[in-house]
DNA sequence: CGGTAACCGAGACGGTACGTCAAGTCTTCAA
DNA sequence: TTGAAGACTTGACGTACCGTCTCGGTTACCG
């Protein structure tokens, strides 16, 4: 595994860890990814540049890790998506939701730099969809699987592809900045979506 | 306009141009998008930096312009789709042979890393819908009105989001290599589609 | 010749001549001798760089012509020493002015660049002894003949030892900035020298 | 004090310093002053650029302190003129011996260095005079007196401007290359300054 | 007196070296 | 014995100039 989250040793020292992470974040909020380096990390951070090469095998991996804390839930609970009983305006709720998240500048700098990681290593992207990816997809899926089970969906929906129809287009919009993203978007999506799987 | 694939001054050397281009994209395919530098071209096309530096203000702008070509036709007509007159095959067709356009490791490397710099220069971005995506969506959009005038799809159909529910899942699993992009795949966005506007 | 300050062509344009050369001195005044470059002379001369590399085949050339001129009469005749009669007071005359001359602003510059150039290009050296060197000492020769002729200075003294004697230590300290160039000096140089050749 | 022959840290590699110092000497005996480079000395010395640029602030100082060593007796004593009893055959030797070693390929480029940096680098030229130049002319006064202590020379002579009048010719004569080195030019040098000061 | 060849300003070209930055490795030293 | 500090080699950066080479546009001569 390229990244290590939690110290692997008891000798490892929790404020250096929690420093360089930190740094990491902020200078890639203020400089964006492409101008973050290590050593500028290891300057902020009040660290030795050894102390990140000790730590993780490349750049990515502070990124990726530096940003793992982003997804997390500070109550150590899972992601839940809101189930009102309505799936139709639950998924307006919350895509237009994912769309307010990507126009906020705080998330734009990390989000696209994890992106750059992601799309260039592999190895990173395993790991970003087991820690990242995996929990929000089953959220996703735990949503749809209530609404199957209220009759709002049918049972043999192939869930996956629903969740792909429903925020690929979102996503690769943002990347791109294709377009603006926007409620009327979101609900497009949405609607789409449902009429795409409607019996 | 951040790049100027054809010279604007009669005084450019079009061998040179043409060098550098050329050794561009041979080095992505080489080395990949992380490790291409400036110096490389330079040597590999037997050109000074300086003539780099002179035409191109980044080395996102000479991927770019090195990756142009690619899209380019070389009888200088316009892309079109197949119309056999039965869109769900057609877009089957042109689907399983965008999948397999990905999976080709020739263009693997230069379009991750056209992409790379399209999320974090949104000039590049700017340019890039307009020399290389306009055109493709423009064709894709011609092959819809067909349909609708041959009746196989509603007449107020929203072009754009049909073809973003149909690549963009496509594109999204490519990038972050989320899954297989096989057939069944390509033939199951085509499928949701077309569910999702029919009357 | 490897300098050549007046044109060999009737073609060859005297207002680009005078220009480049002017332009030089300029230069060597506000920059130094180590920071003129031949692209500076010739941006400052309005003049293109083939030009100067038409005519010149160094920058040691350029400097040397443009300097050239500071040595040269308006009046087109030779240089005269003093002669009052009194050999050691127009020696000391002669000694303190020169002394006076290197510790002009104007004229440090441009003698430091052109010795930087001598020491380092044996065929400029030549030059400089034929164009600038020896029309000096010539005159100094001839007001030492004057002297012998009424006296003042025995028939057999070797005039060019004389003249290195005391002239020699000047520009040393001068070079080298080794020491004060002021006329107790000066005098002490003239003293000394007309002793050693005292009967 | 522009340059650091010794390590100011004890960080500082000494295998790095010896290296680009005696990288330097050997450049310059083989390129001449002009075309050394401080990429040639890093290669050569098998160090990084960043090295030398963090030691010494300018090409100058590198090579000033590469041809510092020359000066130094690896004994550590102090230099000493020979003295025989007899100054005038003893200065003849010496100044034999001077003219001889300008003329000594080996010396020949890299003392035109140091002139050439010297001569435009009033802070180097202060630093050359503080190691190079007052060790030697102090041991040229000393020889001096002795000679006033034995008779040879008068009590009030002013030693510096004896030495001036002594090597000052010879060196210009080997800076311009106007004239031969040899030794009856070095002899008639001696005979003139010891004429000068005379009682 | 009209062609033409040399010279002109301009500036692109293939290069070399600059001085800086950062990468990743290695060494020293204090806690 | 870890970890901060930071020197080390390496290599790319983007810039400045080098000296050469066109490119059109005068300019002066020669046929």
């Amino acid at each position: 595994m390229p990244t290590s989250p939690t110290p692997n040793s008891t000798r490892r020292s929790e404020r250096s860890r929690v420093a360089i992470l930190t740094a990491t974040r902020e200078l890639i909020g203020d400089l964006g990814y492409a101008k973050l380096t290590i050593e500028a990390i290891a300057a902020r951070a009040g660290v030795g540049k050894q102390t990140i090469y000790r730590w993780w095998p490349s750049k990515g991996a502070v990124v990726f890790d530096s940003l793992l804390v982003l997804s997390e839930r500070p109550d150590g609970g899972g992601i839940e998506l809101p189930d009102t009983g309505d799936l139709e305006h639950d998924l307006r709720t919350v895509l237009r939701a994912t769309a307010a998240e990507f126009s906020d500048p705080a998330f734009e700098a990390p989000i696209r730099a994890l992106n750059t990681e992601i799309i260039n290593d592999p190895d990173l992207a395993a790991v970003y969809r087991e820690k990242m990816e995996s929990p929000m997809r089953e959220a996703k899926r735990r949503r749809l699987r209530s609404a199957q089970a209220a009759g709002q969906l049918p049972a043999d929906t192939d869930l996956d592809l629903f969740i792909d129809l429903l925020y690929a287009p979102l996503t690769q919009r943002w990347l791109l900045r294709s377009g603006p993203l926007d409620a009327p978007f979101a609900d497009a999506l949405v609607t789409a979506a449902l009429r795409a799987f409607r019996p």
